[in-house]
DNA sequence: TTGAAAGCGCTAACAA
DNA sequence: TTGTTAGCGCTTTCAA
């Protein structure tokens, strides 16, 4: 392993530590000072050791990332996104995914390596545990897609908006029985969504028993879920879709029903990719704008670093609705019953 | 943040650091000793310092991974199985996504930061730097898919055979003009694809200038390229196509000719996925054993941390064929003709 | 079983 | 501009 200190360059270089150190930081130094101990440090394949320096500096220059799950291309783009601005702070990404660990063990996991700063998408939104872990931890934290106290820094997706004008869409091109599939709805994502998607049918005073809020859990096959909604008496004539899981099956289940897309069945995704936009039809999408939420994120984070503390802010990110192929009228009545 | 230390904690609990050390690493203590300290702790929400740890016991736990583009799902997939297996052994992932950072920079910030092992996909396979740099790293090292010195271990995948064995199966088939299209030919991946390819042919003794290799660079548009390989005189009857960029793109092209798949051209993918496997038709493809990757790699750095150090090895994990909907026998050729 | 003290590699304050 | 040294928070001898 890497075994030269600094004093070994200190002794190769025949100088004390302390100059060492002070080439090793930029500080003021003779040119044949920094020569010197340049060459020692080439020579003995010297590389600081970032611990000892941490323990003096108190910094460490990690931030520690909790996020849902890394194998999903979205949290993919922010964390490159987010990693190529902290970058430019000298800050590194200390990452860990919800996949097998949760919350709190992460946090303290975090908190024993002494990382500078938090961004937390807490695994539940009560624990009160969780919460009070969070607010000892005492340093820049930014939560993430989550509600949570107004004490902490957030940032969160425009979700209800976004389902809103989703559906209002929907709405508008003469929808009237629209089923919204969304994992979760005890979770802030879920309740949001549903929100937004009942709102939609309030604001133009239409029956919300049309609105139909099917419960995606975890365990189940989106396919048969959907199967189950179109096969149904009175099946729905769009659907909106979380992820591309939930997409996949129920593309499949139109298939199995013979429905063609737009024409007899309109379909919304919600999340954005390669897939969906080059999918035939192409999917109408409501994205989630990954750039804007990195900068948001990036910016309360040093904000916070920088001691730019003033109260707390939560920031909505919205969530776009990119119009594609995948939605058109409902075909018309008479050709439903029978 | 979290500003107590052992000392604190020490005094909370009228006994002495040492003894609190011994709490900490359960070594053998009074039920009254251990009882004293842990309340002292949670009363000071202590968490110990793994830096001042680290410094002392000359490791931190952390595994250096350098990956080639997190946003990758594939690389997500690798990542999550990894952490999983890591975690077991008390070890955590310190993720470096090329997208943004060289080489050479991450390697010297993993070794600034003392990990106890590395994970690393090269980004050259010739820079002697970066070579002689891994080399002085001189700890657990696993050098992912790519060809590098044989003083590595090496965990590598099965492309040659891979592409070799989709190649037969479409030759089989009945197809002859086959093009494959794949990114960076003078890299090991794209090399060996390429070489896979061509073996196919060989071994049927078929002529090799039917075997279309069509080198993918990053600026190239999919859809374009294809478009013109398929508007070409002898167009290929099937494409094996890497990535879902250019599978979305070979799909557009082939949208904008009316070819129907598979009946008027077979295509054969490169990495799994949903969307893949949801498609229709279903794309037949060569998926990568994410499972058996991460066991492998996990496998190979801690036994060299557990000091088996034998000799290096470098194992190749194969690709496996999915036998799906999207490749048939060509169309027959006075079909072809006019 | 417990306490005292040295030391891991570095930075920063103080002296020269 | 340079050298000397204390000390960051912990682990680990060595004594008691």
């Amino acid at each position: 392993m890497s075994r030269s200190t600094i004093k070994d360059v200190a002794r190769e270089a025949g100088v004390s530590v302390g100059s060492v150190s002070r080439v090793l930081n930029g500080l003021a130094v003779s040119p044949r000072m920094r020569h010197a101990v340049d060459t020692a440090m080439t020579r003995l394949d010297y590389e600081p050791n970032s611990l000892a320096r941490s323990m003096r500096t108190n910094s460490t220059g990690a931030v520690g990332y909790f996020v849902p799950d890394v194998a999903n291309p979205l949290y993919g783009a922010i964390i490159n996104a987010l990693d190529q601005r902290l970058k430019a702070r000298g800050l590194m990404l200390l990452l860990a995914s919800a996949r097998g660990r949760n919350g709190r063990e992460v946090l303290a996991e975090f908190r024993r390596r002494r990382v500078d700063g938090l961004i937390f998408t807490p695994d539940s939104e009560t624990d009160p545990e969780l919460i009070r872990e969070l607010k000892a931890f005492n340093g820049p934290t930014v939560i993430q897609t989550v509600e949570f106290p107004d004490s902490f820094y957030g940032v969160r997706i425009g979700y209800r908006a976004g389902l809103r004008s989703a559906t209002d869409y929907l709405l508008g091109l003469g929808h009237r029985r629209i089923a919204l599939l969304t994992p979760l709805t005890e979770l802030w994502p879920g309740r949001e969504r549903a929100a937004g998607f009942r709102e939609a049918f309030e604001a133009r005073q239409l029956d919300l028993n049309d609105a139909l809020v099917c419960p995606q859990d975890l365990g189940l096959d989106p396919e048969l879920e959907v199967l189950r909604l179109l096969q149904s008496p009175q099946p729905p004539t769009a659907l909106i879709l979380p992820g591309t899981r939930i997409l996949a099956g129920a593309l499949r289940a139109a298939r199995t029903c013979k429905l063609a897309i737009p024409s007899q069945l309109s379909l919304i995704s919600i999340g954005d990719n390669d897939w969906v936009s080059s999918h035939d039809p192409a999917i109408t999408t409501l994205r989630w704008p990954v750039e804007t939420l990195a900068d948001t994120i990036t910016e309360l984070l040093v904000s916070q670093m920088d001691g730019v503390r003033n109260q707390p802010v939560q920031i909505t990110v919205p969530a776009e609705l990119v119009l594609r192929e995948s939605c058109t009228s409902p075909p018309s009545p008479h050709q439903d019953s029978h």
